[in-house]
DNA sequence: ATCGGGATTGCCT
DNA sequence: GGCAATCCCGATG
């Protein structure tokens, strides 16, 4: 597997190291300061090449790769992609970009891959997503595992529940698109900025240390989230996530039922062998 | 100027 | 599982 590679081909030499000199001091967490095990492996920051294929391949690849939020303070929060959905412009009816309508709202979406869209939904909320290949494409983030500073995360999800709510599972954290930008402080000022590039947001590939966490998982690919009313593009399976995953945001268990194609199978299945079985039924 | 819908979440039953 | 919260955006007049 191409993944497995120690460096690819799109990645410059200048991007693979973001921000060296802030690793040793970015784990400030309260008091024991504790430096994850991600510290100690080489990151490799993904380029622009990465977010330059086709939509719903993007929408796949994102599967198990690390988004990173740097902070002014120096705190870094990572969390590990398990859910995307595609919305292709175009045809796609459910996509803001439907029918090529690009307005002020979207014009990251027709921007270069890599590109992030942040919009804000139902007035409270926001969502981030990924510009991919193709006229007004983008990826939704819709899910991660939170990796990395997760008592700050835990703070800032913590600042929009009332006062004295139960503390949230370190799975619930991450598992919405909108709750995933809380929880990394994406800001509604990251529209437009540059994935590839940009000094506070960024992704990166897992430590190379055995099998990625993605290849463990089948990819399971259903029907989008909440856009019902948009005729047969509301049951088109643009929604992808790692099957058996305890952060995806919501289980399709008939989606589930479909054997999984082999292009998205590992030689595992994992439902036998990730020890997350019980989120299957 | 006004109106209606929305790629969601959290709380309540 | 239901439903209110809450307001931006884009369309329309």
């Amino acid at each position: 597997m191409s993944g497995r590679k120690r460096k690819q081909s799109w990645e410059s030499e200048d991007q693979t190291k973001p921000h060296d000199k802030d690793r040793s001091d970015g784990v400030h967490v309260k008091s024991g300061m504790v430096k994850s095990h991600y510290f100690l492996d080489y990151h490799q920051r993904l380029g622009e090449q990465f977010f330059n294929q086709p939509c719903i391949s993007l929408a796949k690849a994102l599967l198990g790769k690390v988004l990173v939020r740097l902070r002014a303070d120096g705190v870094e929060l990572r969390g590990r992609v398990v859910e995307t959905e595609a919305y292709l412009g175009g045809e796609d009816r459910a996509s803001h970009s439907a029918g090529g309508k690009r307005t002020e709202r979207n014009t990251a979406m027709f921007m270069t891959p890599g590109t992030i869209y942040v919009y804000p939904i139902y007035g409270i909320y926001l969502c981030m997503n990924v510009s991919s290949q193709g006229e007004g494409a983008a990826v939704l983030l819709r899910a991660l595992e939170p990796l990395q500073g997760l008592p700050l995360m835990r703070e800032l999800r913590a600042a929009r529940r009332k006062e004295g709510a139960r503390t949230l599972k370190d799975k619930e954290l991450c598992n919405g698109p909108s709750k995933l930008c809380q929880a990394l402080d994406i800001q509604r000022c990251f529209d437009r900025r540059d994935l590839s590039s940009d000094p506070e947001v960024w992704l990166e590939t897992e430590p190379q240390r055995g099998p990625q966490e993605a290849d463990l998982h089948a990819v399971v690919s259903a029907p989008r989230v909440g856009i019902d009313s948009h005729g047969e593009w509301a049951t088109k399976p643009l929604r992808f996530y790692l099957r058996g995953h305890h952060c995806v945001s919501v289980l399709d268990k008939q989606a589930e039922r479909l054997a999984p194609s082999p292009e998205n199978t590992s030689f595992f299945d994992s439902s036998s062998v990730d020890g997350r079985s019980t989120e299957l039924n």
